[in-house]
DNA sequence: TAATTGGTTCATTTTCTATTGAACAATTCG
DNA sequence: CGAATTGTTCAATAGAAAATGAACCAATTA
């Protein structure tokens, strides 16, 4: 069986781990509401929010077991977070575990994840444009200068857009 | 049986409705892409696209006959575009039916967007973050500080993100 | 008024995405 | 070496989201 991807507020704490607190369940509920405004897996929002929010690096077993997560959920929304840059590892002397911490730095997580996830869908789009417009010369008067004027107006908007929403650091 | 939500380049066109022009064809699968990006459904993508392209304002039924759309998908989705402020109907004399024509204002488009798909989520932010805060004045020394920091940096960014993103029109 | 047309709604079905957990390295420990 | 620990991968599955189409309503027409 699935288990509840909403708020374990009664989390078990399996081993020794202590259950979610307050904060870190509001915590946690704040980044879940954010991940649905940004497309993201609920899982990923849990695991960021509580690395957010607890001071100390957390190992992977922290997770699967404070945020009751399988170990494959727990194992992939870590390197997801890493490859985004949402979170870095830690050395943890005397513990053979890798621990993790937040990278915290919100505007240029904001414009990493900008980049990678949505503006991700744009890359080819001068190329589609530039064969719209061909494809376009060969349309009938009114269809064809409907056609073109439009492609014109995507042209300027969509690098201008992406241009506009990433000025800040690459 | 479902139709397929991927391009139908071989559109039937049942009624007297011609097939896709490959001007149209690029240009719908452009708004799909974009679709993906900003997380909305293929099926209004297409709508958007076609109603994008298209000189003339279309009425549903071109929508069902020329991209394969059930009645259901047709309605709703022309509905929520007309919600989304993406399209608008217009009177064709000599016809009962409603025609729509896309709204092309690209700018105001993304504002209205962002609001009401992406933003949306983030008004009770500041309610929560201040339950968190007086959570977190409960918490032990380290744990405490750590928490009110990153609350104060939530605070200040979140805000900050959405008033730096919808400068233009309301 | 009955039949037709244009359109919406919503329960069901289909498709897609996220999560699970077992199998599989790789490393360290005894 | 064999056992235990840590972690990844990936096929199977549960759950969420989108699409369907039949039932329905309202307006028009014959």
């Amino acid at each position: 069986m699935k288990r509840n991807a909403i708020l374990p507020l009664d989390a078990p704490g399996r081993n020794g781990s202590a259950p979610l607190n307050p904060v870190e369940v509001e915590t946690i509920h704040l980044f879940v509401q954010l991940s649905r405004a940004l497309g993201q897996p609920p899982s990923v929002a849990e695991i960021y929010g509580l690395l957010f929010i607890t001071p100390l690096p957390l190992p992977q077993d922290e997770f699967i077991d404070r945020l009751n997560l399988s170990k494959g959920s727990a194992s992939q929304g870590l390197l997801y977070l890493l490859d985004l840059g949402a979170a870095r590892t830690v050395y943890v002397a005397g513990d053979r575990r890798v621990h993790y911490e937040a990278v915290a730095e919100l505007r240029n997580l904001a414009a990493r994840f900008l980049r990678q996830q949505v503006f991700h869908y744009f890359e080819d789009s001068a190329e589609r444009l530039d064969r719209i417009a061909g494809a376009a010369g060969k349309l009938s008067g009114a269809e064809r200068d409907h056609a073109l004027a439009r492609v014109k107006m995507l042209k300027s908007c969509i690098p201008a857009t992406t241009a506009r929403c990433i000025p800040w650091i690459p």
